[in-house]
DNA sequence: TTTTGTTTACGAAAACATTCGTAGAATAAA
DNA sequence: TTTATTCTACGAATGTTTTCGTAAACAAAA
């Protein structure tokens, strides 16, 4: 079964980031949370989510009079689905020059690169 | 000097990739192209074409009356900041991630792998 | 209890993106 | 020259996303 493609809008992204990272959550934390880096309104943030609901990329416990949101696509289905799309649409399909690029810019420990070359070299093995 | 936020729509971005591979274009050979994929009118293509020329995304050669359109922003610059972006906002910052990620999931060629093979271990000389 | 604050629901405005019809100018074909 | 085609400009309709004000329900504080 294929799934459907995920295409959340830059407001929806930055909710979605935050409940990856903290999980299922209320409204008021949501918003408090972005407007560390923007003002943005309670019942902006507040609609954003309930048309999130709807479309059904968050689901919400109603239980208690303060919902609680969390996310109906993982964070690595969201992974797996935008990256091909960036490596398609701006990359040309070199998945090569995108790893570079992302290495190149992007301070990683040397634990991670190793890491990295771990796994190239299960990529080379297997395609003996 | 710090370049301003490179933030196409779903629209000029396929315009963009069709300027990236073939360089300077009329309105009918972009609007052919997309014509491959995706069933969308001259006019439509037209004036998209010329909001990104408003917007600075694009020039344009007017000498002849069929207009030539070029990008002005690089592929590489695209690419890096779409990247980066993507990196903070869907990988949570992990540059390892989006690398496995990356190279788990597209055949890379052997040639490709010992390149970025490679690419680690200069990174890594250059850490010590 | 009364007042104050918090939360959801709703609707509508504002901003942005996409689509296309029509008109007029320039060119090419008949 | 006349007709048909191609192109740009323009404006408007449509669709989507973002923003926020207001009202009602509920809860907490005074």
């Amino acid at each position: 079964m294929k799934k459907s493609a995920i295409k959340p809008t830059e407001s929806e992204l930055e909710i979605l980031q935050i409940l990856w990272e903290s999980g299922p959550s209320t409204v008021r934390f949501i918003n408090d949370r972005l407007n560390l880096s923007k003002k943005v309104g309670y019942t902006t943030t507040l609609k954003i989510m309930q048309i999130m609901a709807e479309k059904g990329i968050l689901s919400r416990n109603t239980e208690s009079r303060t919902h609680i949101y969390s996310s109906n696509i993982s964070q690595d289905d969201a992974q797996q689905q935008m990256l091909d799309k960036l490596l398609k649409t701006v990359f040309g399909g070199s998945a090569k020059k995108l790893v570079i690029q992302a290495l190149g810019n992007h301070k990683s420990t040397q634990t991670e690169l190793e890491e990295i070359k771990k796994l190239i070299n299960d990529l080379e093995g297997g395609e003996k």
